[in-house]
DNA sequence: TGTACATCAGTGAACGCGCGTTCACTGATGTAC
DNA sequence: TGTACATCAGTGAACGCGCGTTCACTGATGTAC
């Protein structure tokens, strides 16, 4: 903030805000180095002092993306408990409102091409994501009887792939295409739904 | 077939075929009109006889993709009548087959900037595709008592909302995120599970 | 407090490259007579 | 069947552009004395 001149002060966070900015316009292939560091303020060689290149550049801003992720999907489904229930409901309500919130990270990580595998750092972020995730489902699954229980991976992947569809369907504008409904209401309804084929949630709701 | 020498014979159709293979591995922003021409075996220039420009390219992939769409889900869902349910089990798995089978086409549809309004075709192909899905969920709908009935098209959101998850983040390789399940089983259970929370399968399958 | 100096973050010019698009052209094809 | 000719699908060279990356450099900063 107070640091300027020649020497920028923050140039790295500066340059990861400028290509989230640009991945949540462009997307992933439309990002490029030279605009993030005019956008920063800067020439593109500057960039190299900070990291490996342009791939590396994405790599950092989805591991900071999944670090966030993991934090505000880990409090969101501590602020629940004890009840399974509630604990996972906030969880699906976290994981929307981190998409809107922000979607250059949500690209990033999602839908560049970056493998989750790039670097231990970005693998470990990744993972305790994904954990967190997978600790909501098998609690709550906890609550459904033994032999028709779904496997928590399997369980987890289906809220997943509903959350991440409702995403990308109807809550990001895509062109032309209109949503049905504000998509809050179309992932909560569509939850409670499933989680009511599961017996979790009784039919009269 | 045929036809060879200095003129192609079906250079339209090749360029096209040519795009899809490349957005299929590229992404629909790393697909370029040089590359597609090349593979054509033909000149860069020699593409602007058949099409405005490189989003007319895509737009024209796209308007392909919708229309094979309707087509397999529509017959898809035909071959299930007059069971609703068989019906739309058969939708829900013509769904996931075409975007497995028609990858380039499933990229270009939904995942390229392109609005889907860009062209009258292309406008009418993708609502063609829509109301297809809408109406296999409306016809099982029926089935559902009025007042614990949600509105059809929230319930086609739901479905495809899943389908396009599983999709997007199991079947498609994404680098480094393995998949618990293969995504037939996935969306199968998923929708399953879902369905039963609607009341429309007995709880004891 | 003042000066000499090492550090290193950023500059600016340059590179080779592939991009989308344009243009005047060429030559294969198919039709009219 | 043979020839003249119009059509138009494709060529090849050129354009201006922005890209990612490299390099020797410069000058602001902070430390040692």
């Amino acid at each position: 903030m107070s640091k300027r001149g020649y020497h920028h002060g923050n140039l790295k966070q500066a340059l990861i805000d400028a290509a989230l900015t640009l991945i949540e316009t462009k997307g992933p292939t439309g990002f490029t180095l030279s605009e993030a560091s005019k956008t920063a303020g800067v020439t593109p060689a500057a960039v190299y002092r900070h990291f490996d290149g342009r791939e590396d550049l994405i790599a950092e801003a989805a591991r900071q993306g999944y670090d966030m992720f993991a934090d505000l999907i880990e409090f969101a489904y501590q602020s629940g408990q004890p009840s399974a229930m509630a604990a996972f409901g906030a969880t699906g309500r976290a994981y929307l409102a981190f998409a809107q919130k922000y979607p250059g990270h949500y690209i990033a990580m999602f839908e560049s091409s970056i493998s989750v595998n790039r670097t231990p750092e970005l693998a470990a972020a990744s993972k305790r994501a994904n954990d967190v995730l997978e600790k909501a489902a098998a609690d709550l699954s906890e609550h459904i009887p033994v032999e028709k229980r779904p496997p928590a991976s399997m369980f987890s992947a289906h809220i997943w792939a509903m959350s991440h569809g409702v995403v990308e369907l109807f809550a990001r504008n895509s062109p032309g295409r209109a949503s049905p409904f504000p998509p809050e209401d179309l992932l909560e309804t569509g939850i409670g739904i499933y989680l009511r084929g599961l017996g979790l949630i009784d039919a009269d709701d």
